[in-house]
DNA sequence: TGTCAACACGAAAACGTTTTCGCTATGAAT
DNA sequence: ATTCATAGCGAAAACGTTTTCGTGTTGACA
């Protein structure tokens, strides 16, 4: 087992200097030929590489980013990770990742962990707790700082920093539309509470294509599910959840789900309720994930681009980084959504 | 806009060293009552935390853990991520991810970024081009430079390791048996080609398990699909071979999937031909993931339990680092499968 | 008064780099 | 012969810690 070796190692093998060492292998100038040729030599030969954590020390920089997310067992979030590992390993940099699982204190301990050096900026994606107890101290905190931070998708305006988003409001409303277009005339919405921010828009966005359609939205209609984290007996009592609101709402010919899973609980109802899809009732989600593409009919849906997302946080995070003119000046990049049609509408 | 505050800046603003405001922060009994007291009020004041970067330098070691996978849009490997971070946090300890993209050169590229002293061990899945290439060199240095690699899932027996698998063999023997003993005369497989050693393991327990019941392989039920990775054309062309493998064979009234995905399209493309499930034909796939619990009919499946064999690697990459004798005793971890009834199967 | 332990603190090394600056020897130019 | 530029290299600082060792002051005790 032959260890890593340092320069000091190489210095005290050739008889050199540390500095002479350096400085060969980096090619200077100042370093006759000869030197520089045996220093290289005998750096391939014990394959040297510069010890990494030194240099982010004397760098004062780890060519690191952390990311923070809710969950990682998701198509979305794994999506936007993705993205972000792309442009990051392209630019030279590593991808430490920090799970909040939706809870406010991993967040913060999370951020806490990463912040003391290991990292030189934030990507991040806020947990639900969080958002429900507004409590963003830890952020202020941390570009106080200095430490720069990119918010994607769950965001929050209060944070001044950059952020990456998608239009909730205007993809959810070209989905409704399109089942207004379609011919659905009773739309229904399965939607979070509210403090869900994507949740909001989304509904709102419904609410504006229906006030499009000069439709008056039906507050029946409108089914505002508790939560998104979904447990095996949750996931019970959102399909009664479900059916009750296509029993009571026998007139539904439309559904628009604002996440995936969602949707294809209601798909399932409605076709135990034997209905056809998507002769009898329409649907679409939001979130384009593995379950629309092999579902049965295949769900159309408003996708997210999770992996441009990603890409598009990780390229303003590193270019802040690597800018060194320090006005601050934040920038929020929208990304558009898509509207994939499959077979879940006609 | 306040930086972190370092020992030294504390030490001038205090009028004392360096020494004395390490030693105070710490409880050192060298310390007067008085000065620690001032020094950890200011401490507190200013929010000091030491540098991980320093510590890591110092240490040796920077109690993180460095993770390749082939990808991270798939519920497997996001399940064992998942495992991973669960004990990794519980001990103190990172968690930094590269993605190899089931590419030799960027596995190899991503190890090497990591293994100049950003990380104190491995835990990796091999890449599929790795595995037909079955060039292993990068594994062997790693190893051989001291730094400790846990390997799970895609293993391969000539490196000298710790490693997390599940019994493959055992798992798809258990499910085959499954559907013979429901009652299916003939049962076709879909794999993958053999160099996935899981493909190949999954492969030979079907055939154990055919021999148990002392039935004759058919190699016309065998279908070895080309590749995992699948693109949109290539799932067009994966549901004409598996149409061509029902038409082929009429007499199929059972399919075994060595992952979720072929069995999913196997259940469509036999439903479009008018097949029952389960009453003309049943079906098993292989690692539980979304799509298997909503498919409908839901797959009965071989649930893998990733999170488990993380959170296996995990403990035993971390007892490896953290056990000072220098004995080396490569341990293997075989996590137990599952299988779950759902509604595809009698 | 002289000795010694205990106390409280500081200096410095070490981790592995890079970089600035200074030094010496050589040869050329005056 | 003296000056001077230059080539080639080394010493040391710096990044932020922790820890070992040394040192000065105090008080107690013989």
């Amino acid at each position: 087992m032959k260890k890593k070796i340092t320069l000091k190692q190489i210095a005290r093998e050739l008889d050199v200097s540390i500095s002479t060492v350096s400085k060969a292998l980096r090619d200077s100038i100042e370093i006759s030929e000869d030197t520089r040729q045996k220093v290289q030599a005998f750096a391939k030969l014990y394959n040297y590489r510069p010890n990494n954590i030194a240099l982010s020390l004397k760098n004062r920089k780890t060519k690191t980013i952390g990311v923070i997310i809710p969950e990682i067992v998701h198509h979305f979030f794994s999506k936007v990770i993705s993205g972000i590992e792309l442009v990051a390993n392209k630019r030279g940099y590593n991808v430490i990742i920090g799970l909040s699982n939706e809870s406010f204190d991993k967040e913060v301990i999370n951020m806490q962990m990463l912040a003391n050096g290991s990292i030189d900026g934030f990507i991040l994606s806020i947990a639900k707790e969080t958002l429900q107890q507004q409590d963003y101290h830890h952020f202020k905190e941390t570009i106080n700082q200095g430490m720069p931070i990119v918010m994607f998708d769950r965001i929050v305006n209060e944070i001044h920093c950059d952020k990456v988003i998608i239009d909730d409001l205007k993809g959810s409303k070209n989905a409704v539309s399109k089942l207004l277009s379609n011919g659905c005339k009773n739309v229904a919405i399965i939607t979070t509470k509210d403090y869900v921010s994507v949740g909001k828009l989304r509904t709102q966005g419904y609410l504006e294509a229906l006030e499009a359609y000069e439709i008056t939205p039906d507050t029946d209609l409108i089914l505002k599910v508790d939560d998104e984290l979904v447990s095996d007996d949750r996931l019970e009592s959102l399909e009664r959840e479900i059916e009750g609101l296509f029993q009571n709402n026998k007139n539904i010919d439309g559904v628009f789900a604002v996440n995936e899973l969602y949707a294809i609980i209601a798909m399932k109802v409605a076709r135990n309720l034997g209905m056809k899809i998507p002769d009898d009732i329409q649907f679409i989600g939001f979130t384009d994930g593995v379950l629309s593409k092999h579902a049965t009919p295949s769900l159309s849906t408003v996708s997210q681009h999770g992996q441009e997302m990603g890409e598009a946080a990780a390229k303003l995070l590193i270019d802040n980084l690597e800018r060194d003119d320090e006005e601050e000046r934040y920038t929020t990049i929208v990304i558009e959504t898509e509207l994939i049609e499959r077979n879940s509408t006609k």
